[in-house]
DNA sequence: AGACGATATTGACGCACATCTATGTGTCGT
DNA sequence: ACGACACATAGATGTGCGTCAATATCGTCT
């Protein structure tokens, strides 16, 4: 970003990806999965963290597992997610450097 | 974000920076500051770039300021904005690690 | 098979936000 | 002082999104 301008393309990609994240629930719930031990929660620990809906979490999970942030891993009833830190890594470098 | 997990107040603090961000305008506008000669750029130079009213890109740059990624400088007629780039390497830095 | 618990989906509602037009505020020539 | 230009502000409008209640889906246990 630096270094030369974004062409329109770039910049929606980016967006797409910056826009799953700026949401304080969603910022929440990927801090809880990465400090979680072994990396990964499953639904119901994250749902006790906050006083919103079970489909509200599950909605926001949603989302941040369609941008590619969020893994998915369905362990008989429970589903578990884990953060994609290629993922994380890549949104910083393009916004410092 | 890795080590434990974010407060609300951590999240909303954070998020607002984030929502900032999370706009492909802004994003083309930061990108266009950062990398135009001297590391500023005035408004005139950043509305050309777009299909966009003069008052549009006003209001984005607005924004950007208004939580400290951008730097005013009015100088004549003239506004010059330029990059807080600590501002971008410390969200670069809670992102990732 | 039927019941129960965990998670996802749907539809609705209210609010935030990106954009525009119109107008205001400064600053520089003439 | 006046006109032209650069930029900001105000108000209006349509769209997007966060949230919820209700319901669906899927796995497990008896």
């Amino acid at each position: 970003m630096t270094r030369e301008p974004l062409s329109a393309d770039q910049a929606d990609q980016i967006s797409t990806l910056l826009k799953a994240l700026a949401d304080p629930v969603r910022l929440r719930l990927m801090s809880l999965v990465l400090s979680h031990v072994g990396g990964e929660a499953c639904v119901c620990d994250l749902t006790d963290a906050f006083e919103l809906s079970q489909p509200t979490i599950s909605h926001h999970l949603k989302v941040l597992h369609d941008v590619g942030l969020l893994e998915r891993d369905k362990r008989g009833v429970w589903v578990y997610y884990r953060a994609r830190q290629d993922a994380l890594n890549s949104i910083a470098s393009l916004i410092s450097l």
